[in-house]
DNA sequence: CTGAAAGCGCTAACAG
DNA sequence: CTGTTAGCGCTTTCAG
């Protein structure tokens, strides 16, 4: 920092031309002479020169950045993703910001307002903003969302339904006849999905479901809705997220109840740690990094297409299936599954109270 | 993105001032007369103005942006290490761009250089490049090494040394005699000391280390390093970090070999999955997510200081305990511990043979 | 193919 | 307290 790094300017001295040769030769190096182009890239790289983002990025508007923004980087769904993302916009070229909006809509908006302009577009995952307001955001900047359906945005969908299908169908045929969810955040675009889908197919099939939460998604969340669920005298637990299951499975080891001998437990994503739990986690695997990397290819295409280019408008999601991987959490219902000593008078009046675990972020 | 969003020009024609005004009503409001400025500020906020932080980082030469570079994003230690480093930046209004330099030196170089001048300083997290390359990066830029000690470079280290020492102990008063160490990356100052303390305290304690690396600090390095283990005969095994240590417990409930009836396991670290997998970690808990807080309030504290003022020489480097946590993944050793059927000179053989193991990234 | 000139949006002396 | 005047380092017409 003592010495004044080199501008283009230094470089053009040394090398007697103008400051603008010196700058094409680096950004549209065909358009100077091979010979002046090797001398001006040789002499820059001799003092040492680089050229500066900040006063690049100001004429053209272009920052080579892109924002991702997460409700909690402390999940390890979200560690997936950012992995994801950070590749794709390495090879790209391209530098990534990181932001946390802790579970906020509002700081959601805050960061938002704070990044626009210093970066050329964003990556916002499992938003917990107004569709209204993801839709201004759309109106002055590019964005693509993940986890979420907002038209007419840009989105990666991790969809649970064909998982959620098969797990619950997995549940049944072992026999499980009354299942709770541990539903996620409110505003979760996924939860809503999944909880939907379990409904009809109870209807369907010979199944009873209720519905914990919306809880934190969290170990914590998880441990306190495991004492809800057991309450509800259900047989296995499908959970928003693996965190939750994870909880669960704590607690009920805690308390001393079997997995998967009393309750079946099967949790969703299959992030880190879902393999080496103990029992090991029935989960729904999503392609988390998959999706990280395709957010961030399709924000690449929408920023290639030009600020000037009509912007495609009502793009096609991409949508990613979940698929269910089987481990030890699960296994048949117990032989007296339903009853274990409560009338069904109780256990509808269980039923009725929604449960809340207001976890804190882990 | 249609129409161009209004300038601080915008706001001066607008309000009937000076371009400098409107600035000056957002950066020293002190120095505008309260009249001029609400009216500023209202008309700003009518018209949604935002200020344009690449506009406003070129003169000034501060982005309030700071770069954290980890070897591995996808190493759960590093989550934490990112968590507490954006809670500060947060706290502090700065933005913080995130790399992953995949474990190499080069990587690591070509991040700096791309994003110097874009950032005001670097957070440089169990840097693998050499002393005198960090040395040339904190000649041209602010910057904080994490795990590393690099005079006269600020740093903030974990230090396992005291840690690492109760765990030997604990192992030797469990029965253990003979100890396996995995090793890290090579260039891990962390895994160096840690090695050096194993050593210098087996010398003193009736103890035997042998160690086993370099190896790749993840589940797959591990699985592989647990069969050098076994092959060494040993009775307990102590990781460089969790990751490896998981990979052990994996390996080894494959294999039947029973922890810690037969082998105990101590980790590093106390990771997210440290305390649930089965069986749970010993481990040498960290303060990862301080370590990340204080890299980034030490480097937020160097940038205070300006950019003029003499750059406080020797640094004191901010030290953070280790402390062992005793789970299930430690026991006594067995009866007939040292020899399951070898004789000593078998043991030499295998000894010798410094056991790899290149895992792939997670 | 290269030079000259005009900014990008904002800050920062320096006058008044 | 407020306006004027220079830039920050680079890109980008527009001439030549």
């Amino acid at each position: 920092m003592r010495e004044r790094t080199p501008t283009i300017h230094d470089v053009a001295a040394r090398c007697g031309v103008n400051a603008s040769t010196v700058s094409r030769a680096f950004t549209k190096p065909e358009r100077v002479s091979p010979a002046t182009r090797d001398r001006i890239l040789a002499i820059a790289a001799e003092m040492g020169y680089r050229p500066n983002a900040i006063a690049r990025a100001l004429p053209s508007g272009r920052t080579r950045t892109l924002g991702l923004l997460v409700p909690d980087i402390t999940n390890p769904f979200f560690l997936d993703l950012i992995r994801g993302a950070e590749r794709a916009a390495a090879v790209a070229g391209y530098t990534l910001v990181l932001a946390d909006t802790e579970e906020t809509s509002q700081q959601e908006t805050t960061v938002v307002e704070r990044l626009t302009g210093a970066v050329d577009g964003f990556v916002l995952a499992s938003s917990r903003a107004s569709d209204e307001r993801l839709r201004e955001v759309h109106a002055k900047t590019r964005v693509v969302v993940v986890n979420r359906r907002v038209r007419p945005l840009p989105g990666v969908l991790i969809d649970s339904a064909h998982g959620t299908r098969q797990a619950a169908e997995h549940l049944a045929s072992l026999g499980h006849r009354r299942i709770a969810y541990l539903a996620g955040p409110r505003a979760s675009w996924s939860d809503a999905r999944r909880w939907r889908t379990l409904q009809a197919l109870a209807r369907h099939r010979d199944l009873e479901v209720v519905r914990i939460g919306p809880l934190a998604p969290t170990v914590e969340g998880g441990m306190a809705a495991a004492d809800s669920a057991v309450l509800h005298d259900v047989t296995a637990v499908v959970t928003f997220n693996d965190l939750l299951a994870i909880g669960v499975l704590r607690r009920l080891r805690d308390r001393g109840i079997d997995v998967p001998g009393q309750i079946s437990v099967v949790g969703c994503d299959d992030i880190f740690g879902a393999d080496f739990c103990h029992p090991s986690l029935t989960t729904l695997a999503a392609p988390i990094e998959s999706a990280g990397r395709s957010a961030v290819d399709l924000l690449l295409g929408l920023l290639a297409d030009g600020p000037d280019r009509p912007r495609t408008e009502d793009t096609e999601d991409v949508v990613l299936p979940t698929r269910l991987t089987i481990r030890e959490s699960t296994g048949p219902a117990p032989a007296s599954g339903r009853a274990r000593g409560r009338s069904p008078r109780q256990r509808a009046a269980t039923d009725r109270r929604t449960a809340r675990a207001v976890g804190a972020t882990r």
